[in-house]
DNA sequence: CGTGTTATTGACCAACATCAAACTTAGTGG
DNA sequence: CCACTAAGTTTGATGTTGGTCAATAACACG
């Protein structure tokens, strides 16, 4: 356990920063930390909700989603380990949706009491913060984008591109392909669509020779020809040159 | 154009605080501003533009946008008078969105720097200022929840329940009713509809009963079966108690 | 093996898009 | 005050994307 506190720790600093200082390094270590394993679809934080921990992704895959009218949810975004998915909660406690984990997860939860320490002990992290935040935003706004105006087929090559970028920026990735570890009915209640469809949409995708599905593992046969469907310009990820330089 | 001036920053402690207290106001009245007067559908902001200034609604009303694909827009928010839409690039200066008038509009500017310094010396600013973009963060999260998974009927209906809140909060609106000023193709836009749909669903609006339209004042005849139509729960906007118990 | 979850298929249907035209409204200049 | 124009709204006819329902097939795991 001691080990994985390391890993939350260590997970932190990637998360928040391109390459961490000595000063930062310190200050993260010293922040309090519980870690929490989770089932598959267990709910971790539930809408409505008053926060006093803040959450990062240790491993697995986490989403946010709302519900919506009889039982229907809308999957807001997906959260690979790094991210903090409601580190906005330090400043608006009351959260606007759930919170819960795709495949077996592990989660790390910081108080806020800590984490509000460490954001007015330091500048450097105040502004990771933000612009972690800020570029969570951006997500939503790319997918809103997405949702509305693109055919089925560019919405779940985009997100593959999306996703496939993130990934590869935490070194979560292989150049050829990653693990997206989720059901096509989760995949569908991200993109507003049926599963049906979603299933539909995948074959073409694999007709078209973009990709090649090996379990939940996705090739990329042809990047560019995907990249290109899908209308994918990473900029809104706010990614290191190095990290755009994997994806052209 | 003193007179102007003297709004923008009444307005922006209007946007940021519920209630302003003195050592507010006196920081914020020492802000230097730029007053910018827009024709409808007059572009203020650039997707992929670097920013240098932070912009504030004063009159009318501001659209965020994205363009997809060919030719095909999403927007993406509406701002109203006392909204600052763009208040992130203050962390990260280049955006991924435009920003447009729709009908004829003012805002005002205020230099990045100046307001960086405004947030630096103060923690209640500083707050206000995170506040104020995550409340737009969860707005957008609720749009994408609409667009993903609810009927145009509902959508439309929900779009309505929330600007009418959002408006009724800074006093742009009567109890009654309020004036939309955008076109239905703007809505259109909003919904990820067709202009042709939109105007097809407003008609069921105002035939079950729950809208009556007059130009572009939109008067509500059934608050509550409104409300229950678009399924909307304004928690989200953290709206004060004084303006959620008007919303009954 | 059996049991539960996920993926795939087929038949049919509904919501919404597209296209093209007509109508309304507000604004403009003579 | 009236034509003229441009923008926005409304209508009808028709097409397509994606939804629903229900069944079957493929896995994954104890």
């Amino acid at each position: 356990m001691t080990e994985t506190r390391r890993l939350a720790h260590e997970r932190l600093i990637q998360g928040l920063f391109a390459k961490a200082d000595a000063s930062i390094t310190e200050l993260v270590q010293g922040l309090p930390v519980r870690i929490l394993r989770l089932e598959p679809h267990q709910e971790i934080v539930t809408e409505g909700q008053r926060m006093r921990e803040a959450c990062l992704v240790l491993e697995g895959f986490v989403c946010r989603h709302k519900h919506v009218w009889k039982d229907q949810r809308q999957i807001l975004s997906f959260h690979i380990p790094g991210d903090l998915p409601d580190i906005q909660s330090l400043h608006l406690p009351t959260v606007d949706y759930s919170l819960s984990a795709l495949p077996a997860s592990t989660v790390a939860l910081f108080p806020h009491a800590a984490v509000r320490m460490a954001v007015e002990a330091s500048a450097d992290f105040r502004e990771a913060v933000w612009r972690h935040a800020l570029i969570d935003a951006a997500i939503t706004r790319a997918w809103l984008a997405s949702v509305g105006r693109r055919t089925a087929y560019q919405r779940l090559a985009h997100l593959f591109c999306e996703v496939f970028a993130r990934m590869l920026d935490r070194k979560l990735a292989e150049a050829q392909g990653f693990v997206l570890p989720v059901t096509q009915s989760d995949l569908a209640d991200a993109l507003g669509l049926s599963t049906v469809h979603v299933n539909r949409t995948m074959q073409d995708l694999r007709r078209s020779g973009v990709i090649e599905t090996r379990g939940r593992f996705h090739g990329f046969t042809d990047w560019v020809a995907l990249r290109e469907a899908a209308d994918f310009d990473p900029g809104y990820l706010h990614l290191p040159e190095e990290t755009l330089a994997l994806l052209t």
